[in-house]
DNA sequence: GCTGTGCAAATTGTATGCAATTTCGATATC
DNA sequence: GATATCGAAATTGCATACAATTTGCACAGC
């Protein structure tokens, strides 16, 4: 039983920092932890019992796949990604998601398309409902998409690489986002599943590129005056 | 001072756990601690004369990056990658190189393909010298053209996930390079730099297909019996 | 001689204590 | 009243102690 190779980001259920890790990664995914908001050791020990130490080990995690920033002797803060990092997560996308969806397009299964519908059903119940649950659950529905995408892709190392991408994208769009969730995004995701179920890769890989650009296009990245601090001091 | 952005990849100097990973990352990286060496906390914090608290974090790190692996209560050893996982490395950079070097086309300066030419040069004589020491140096400097190449695209996310790639490139050529270093490849790191500075993009993204796929034609990655234990017994 | 059991050594997992650093408010001064 | 300075409280960095688990050897039994 141990012999079986084990998918990188299912968590090891023993390792209880791992559980941390993860639970802190859905509450960042889905903004009920702000950018920006403090997370010192004490107090997440606490909240899961457990020391310091192994509180540290998740926030130490966190930090690594970029969705909490340590400052030294400062402690562990939800990253607040800059414009620059947004413009960067969705370029490093744009390289690698028609490239998933290629894959995905040789080895998605038929059982596979019916989760992927399944999936895209629940998430179109989250858009038509209101309040700020429903928002929450959109935005990880929407995000699932593409991870699923990736598993199906079936390539652990890339599949990492899109859990922070995803993960990162959900903290840009919480930042900068316009419109809330672009919902046209939702009817793309159901596009781009039918030319995946018809083999056509190449399309397939062109609407997720465009996918991509239009849930950029839906972000407020101005330059955010570089020179800001200066610029608020002649002012005030 | 400290409201600069700092690249994620330089080591905060400070911080004790990320010297110690970069220089176990050196040593797996040009094979001097071999795949399936068993990295102990004690022994790790010994050799850098800090406690396991350090020692600890820093293999952390190199599991997240995956160089080390490590298993619940026995330690932390340097990776075994694999052929399936070694595939899905150079799938991996298949994605991401050609984007890349386009990136890199776009934004490369003079003095930049100054430095690429020193370090090809440099490259050049660890293939003409002998001995492991220069095996390791051509090693080394083989990847550091692909993450100098990172390094001018200007973006600091795709870079990271070039220099986990390129670190388990290295391990993977260790245990399943036929000719030690293809040295076919050091001929084409030339011609790709070239296309880079006439500005042709398509083809220098095309080139450095080729390349990897030169690089991954020189492994010897049998499949190694998936029904390996099974058969084992059975025969045995 | 071979196999199975059990104990001891070694190693990791976790908690905790102390030192170093930062933060924030109180107080003194202008 | 505003500002600067000092000090206490809080927080992180790190080392160490102890518990839990694994490993390997020794020894008994066959």
């Amino acid at each position: 039983m141990t012999l079986l190779e084990k998918t990188s980001t299912s968590p090891d259920p023993e390792d209880r920092s791992m559980a941390i890790r993860e639970t802190l990664r859905n509450a960042i995914i889905d903004r009920r932890l702000a950018p920006g908001t403090k997370l010192s050791e004490a107090e997440v020990g606490a909240l899961f019992d457990v020391s310091r130490t192994v509180a540290r080990a998740a926030l130490q995690m966190l930090t690594f796949e970029g969705l909490v920033k340590t400052e030294r002797n400062r402690g562990a803060f939800v990253s607040h990604p800059s414009p620059e990092e947004a413009r960067q997560i969705f370029a490093s996308r744009r390289l690698i998601e028609p490239g998933i969806v290629t894959a995905a397009v040789e080895r998605i299964t038929r059982d596979d398309i019916a989760r992927f519908r399944e999936q895209l059903i629940e998430e179109e119940r989250y858009i038509n409902d209101r309040g700020p649950a429903a928002r929450r659950a959109e935005i990880k529905a929407s995000g699932d998409f593409h991870l699923m995408l990736a598993s199906v892709a079936g390539n652990a190392i890339l599949q990492r690489f899109m859990d922070e991408l995803v993960a990162r994208s959900s903290l840009v769009i919480a930042l900068y986002g316009r419109s809330g969730v672009s919902s046209c995004g939702h009817s793309e995701h159901f596009a781009i599943l039918d030319l995946i179920e018809r083999g056509d890769a190449k399309r397939a890989a062109d609407l997720m590129l465009h996918h991509i650009d239009h849930i950029e296009a839906d972000l407020d990245l101005q330059p955010k005056q570089g020179v800001a601090l200066r610029d608020v001091l002649a002012t005030g």
